[in-house]
DNA sequence: ACGCGCTTGTGAAAGCACGCACAAAGTGGG
DNA sequence: CCCACTTTGTGCGTGCTTTCACAAGCGCGT
């Protein structure tokens, strides 16, 4: 009978759906910079490369802020995913191992999205300790502990090489970080109640060999048996 | 009656299997490296972070390569997986947009296992071509069809901007690539027959602010609906 | 040769995720 | 005011993934 007001809805989206999130914002973004104001699902579903329906049903988790017979409106969408996402609020992240991959972090600023601001940059080498990384000073990790309480960081990004990972992870954790991003080839080991995700070159290098190995193998024919049309 | 030779196995690996094999790979390898002839489910699985549960259904779709009692034989078993990966033969690849990210992965030799050989780099910007980066020349954008015919490149990297991606993708797979490994934070757009692994920094951690948003909301009471005991 | 202990391989059950298809709900034209 | 059209939100069937639990198999000591 109480027509529910628009609640930000009871908590539970599928971790499936959380992944496809910040795609689904990124079309939204691309279309809002266009000046476009209202959108289908139709037209965002292929946009950001999934079903319609799935997509549908995606933005149902997150509460009904679509019009039937006209679509979603833009910028209300990207409000309330950047919300469900906790874009709104500033996130302080900490660089942890300032080689190639991570001087490259480091300068590609904007992080596609803001939301994320780099408070600091770590490393084990003395001779980069003191050096100018994309307008910050690279600290050395000895410093980890008290960089990370001065400057609250809440999210460390691990890009040192594989034997030091798991080192700088613990001591990251125990600072009191508990969201952790690492492109080292390890698997981490860390307590409940902190969230590793992994970024993995090799890995997808491999899975990438793997169905590329598959549609070889039969050479033309036998190529349905990949799960991939070869038209 | 015929006790089945131990054949490859008839094709049909699960998709979520393959993407953990690289992992075993890895946990093997390192074994390896210390001297470990034999390993059981359990161990292998607490190296890879997964269930042992898992860790056998998935080997089990490779063969059966274990023995009862005893564990599984390391040498024999990363050799199963390589083959299985399509690691034995060597996949060459071209890395396009050699800007931090590019050069990056390109003095990143190793490439975690070996299987994969940069055979070019490609980019647009012509103050760029002929600079040497990790033993190899930089080429320009526009030879790519010539590179990728006589390079026999396999495997496309793309690391351009954003606006750049969409018209290499499309380029790779005019030129024959059908793997393309993207960290442009764009959805590209293939044919049939392409296969395409994406790779985002910004989709990663904002699934990290996801859940630590989702930790911090209920503040201690509440935690438990985050699925993360903090203990 | 036999039995005990350990570990694999797998059937079965439970849980998720996906996509179809359609009712419900809103818009605009006449 | 009503009707035709559009698009959302979702119930439901299907298939994939994970996990449990245990029988089958193997090695070793006696």
């Amino acid at each position: 009978m109480t027509s529910r007001p628009p609640r930000p809805r009871e908590r539970g989206i599928p971790e499936a759906t959380v992944a496809r999130l910040p795609v689904y914002l990124r079309a939204l973004q691309a279309l809002q910079d266009r000046g476009t104001l209202t959108v289908s699902s139709e037209a965002l579903a292929t946009a950001a490369g999934v079903n319609s329906a799935k997509l549908r049903k995606d933005l149902s988790h997150l509460g009904s802020y679509g019009t039937r017979g006209v679509g979603y409106e833009v910028e209300y969408l990207v409000y309330q995913i950047s919300r469900e996402l906790g874009l709104t609020q500033d996130w302080a992240v900490a660089i942890v191992g300032i080689g190639n991959l991570g001087r490259a972090l480091a300068d590609y600023g904007g992080f596609g999205t803001r939301g994320f601001r780099i408070a600091a940059l770590l490393d084990a080498d003395p001779g980069m300790v003191g050096q100018s990384v994309a307008s910050l000073d690279v600290r050395h990790i000895d410093s980890l502990e008290e960089v990370v309480r001065s400057k609250g960081v809440s999210i460390g990004v691990i890009t040192t090489p594989a034997t030091a990972a798991q080192g700088v992870a613990t001591r990251l954790v125990e600072a009191g970080v508990t969201s952790i991003l690492n492109f080292a080839p390890v698997v981490l080991n860390v307590p409940d109640g902190v969230d590793v995700r992994k970024v993995d070159l090799s890995i997808e290098l491999q899975i990438l060999a793997f169905h590329a190995q598959r549609r070889a193998d039969g050479d033309g024919r036998g190529a349905e048996r990949a799960g991939l049309e070869l038209t």
